[in-house]
RNA sequence: GGAGAUGUGGCAGAGUGGUUGAAUGCACCGCUUUCGAAAAGCGGCAUACCGAAAGGUAUCGGGGGUUCGAAUCCUCCCAUCUCCGCCA
């Protein structure tokens, strides 16, 4: 939600961020709309005034006659109250639902384009692996392997779900085991900092193991709830599962107020996210790299508003040295306008080379969302003026543990169906060369 | 799931219908003192919204209600703690 402060103050910032959204809203309509809710609002405050005013007097006053006469005035107001209240409460309901349509605006160096075609490349990494086979698709190498099994899981459980087993399983300990180490060690991440000449605290994130179930008020707050189709919801208990570990990492400090010094806030939070693929009928219904179901590590971090564009480009330089390491060949991606979220200012995406489907697929993605978050969810930042403010967020894939095993299935097969393991995985699966 | 208790500012903790937005202590900030520090003394210190300001409105877990007036009374919900039950 953007402050309404702001968006009286920018009418066409504001206005001119939707369209680029390709977001429909009335900027105009809202400020009337704004008006109105400030004058009625004065109204009951001035009557609300006079009550106080009078009540206090009845206290202190020792006559009785005038005692009633006075009491029964302010049951007469409180007639009046009552109604203008009503009024109001209608304006604001309307007032919410536009406010919460409006989309953030959008960073300076975000491409304007309609959907994903106007996405713009700004760097490639690595060589494209070169085989002298045809390189196969990650599903088949893992169903030949015993590692991977969709028919069964399709049995079970359904479409887009799946089981992971054996060395599949011991692979995605080996990623979390060696992302949690490069998160939870500053030197590492100081020298990312000093490699890609960021100007930000090496601070290191804590870890987390998020709950997986939301309260719809608090998902509403993220930003996040909608569109509803998507999410799994729990109606005995009004819970919904989470889609990302960002949704309940981001609510962790709702309704508080964090001090400058303990600035950046960065946590790492492993998590299933659970999708119901609504719009996605058709797409990628082979293999793991569209299930309903499927584990992650989250960054997500707190900072004050003018480091947040260096934070997320320090995320994003961790997500590189992560691929890097592994040696897999990758691109970032600017996000376009019309392509990235409503929360999002700013969003780069990586997507990883994957030679059996002979494409980049999106594995990674990085949103700065200011503090479009955080000023629905309250959470704010106490300066060392001593000014409040809401402070910004950052949110960033670590790693789907899916999308990425697939590539390592599809970069590092062998001409005999088997998969070298990527050597700064070995050391977390008991030094073993090849998953056979 | 059953029984009981509790929920007040950054923390601790008063406050059971009328200058209580809230005593007191701790923490924090400023000043005095000091070469500096400690100690002591003085002052400041919740948040949001409206307003140029003066000031006003709201908030004592959350919603609803009673009342001229609610932290205080009623009601529903939520959370925490203790005991019992169940359980990895």
């Amino acid at each position: 939600m953007l402050d309404i402060k702001f968006i009286r103050e920018n009418k066409e910032i504001v206005q001119e961020g939707a369209k680029k959204k390709f977001v429909d809203v009335d900027i105009i309509k809202l400020i009337e709309l704004d008006d109105e809710r400030l004058k009625q609002l004065k109204e009951v405050e001035d009557l609300r005034s006079e009550v106080n005013k009078v009540s206090n007097n009845i206290s202190r006053n020792q006559d009785s006659v005038q005692k009633m006469q006075l009491i029964e005035e302010m049951r007469a107001v409180k007639e009046d109250i009552k109604q203008k209240e009503e009024k109001l409460k209608a304006t604001m309901e309307e007032w919410q639902k536009m406010m919460l349509e409006i989309p953030n605006v959008t960073s300076p160096d975000v491409p304007i384009g309609p959907d994903e075609s106007g996405n713009v490349v700004i760097r490639s990494w690595g060589e494209k692996p070169v085989f002298d086979f045809k390189p196969k698709e990650h599903y088949e190498l893992g169903e030949k392997l015993g590692i991977m099994d969709n028919t069964t899981a399709a049995e079970v459980t359904g479409a887009r779900f799946t089981y992971f087993k054996g060395d599949l399983v011991l692979l995605q300990f080996a990623l979390i085991n060696y992302l949690l180490e490069i998160f939870t060690n500053g030197e590492i991440l100081e020298k990312i900092v000093k490699e890609k000449n960021i100007n930000i605290s090496s601070k290191p994130f804590i870890p987390v193991i998020p709950p997986f179930m939301i309260k719809p008020n608090v998902y509403l707050k993220m930003a996040r709830l909608l569109p509803k189709e998507d999410k799994y919801h729990l109606e005995v208990d009004d819970l919904y599962l989470i889609g990302s570990a960002e949704h309940t990492l981001g609510a962790m400090h709702i309704d508080k107020i964090l001090n400058e010094q303990d600035m950046p806030l960065r946590y790492i939070g492993y998590s299933p996210a659970f999708r119901r693929e609504a719009g996605a009928a058709g797409k990628d219904t082979k293999g793991i790299i569209r299930v309903h179901q499927f584990e992650k590590l989250e960054m997500e971090t707190f900072c004050l508003p003018e480091n947040s564009i260096q934070e997320q480009e320090f995320l994003v330089a961790i997500q590189e040295y992560f691929l890097q390491t592994l040696k897999l060949s990758y691109q970032v991606v600017m996000i376009c306008t019309g392509d990235m979220g409503k929360p999002d200012y700013r969003q780069i995406d990586i997507e990883t080379w994957m030679p059996g489907q002979d494409l980049y697929r999106e594995t990674h993605t990085a949103d700065l969302m200011t503090s479009f978050q955080s000023r629905r969810l309250n959470t704010r930042v106490r300066r060392s003026d001593g000014k409040i403010e809401p402070v910004h967020m950052n949110d960033a894939t670590a790693c789907a543990m899916g999308r990425t095993m697939a590539a390592i299935l599809e970069n590092y097969q062998q001409a005999d169906g088997t998969i070298k393991i990527p050597e700064v995985l070995r050391k977390y699966m008991g030094n073993k060369e090849f998953i056979k």
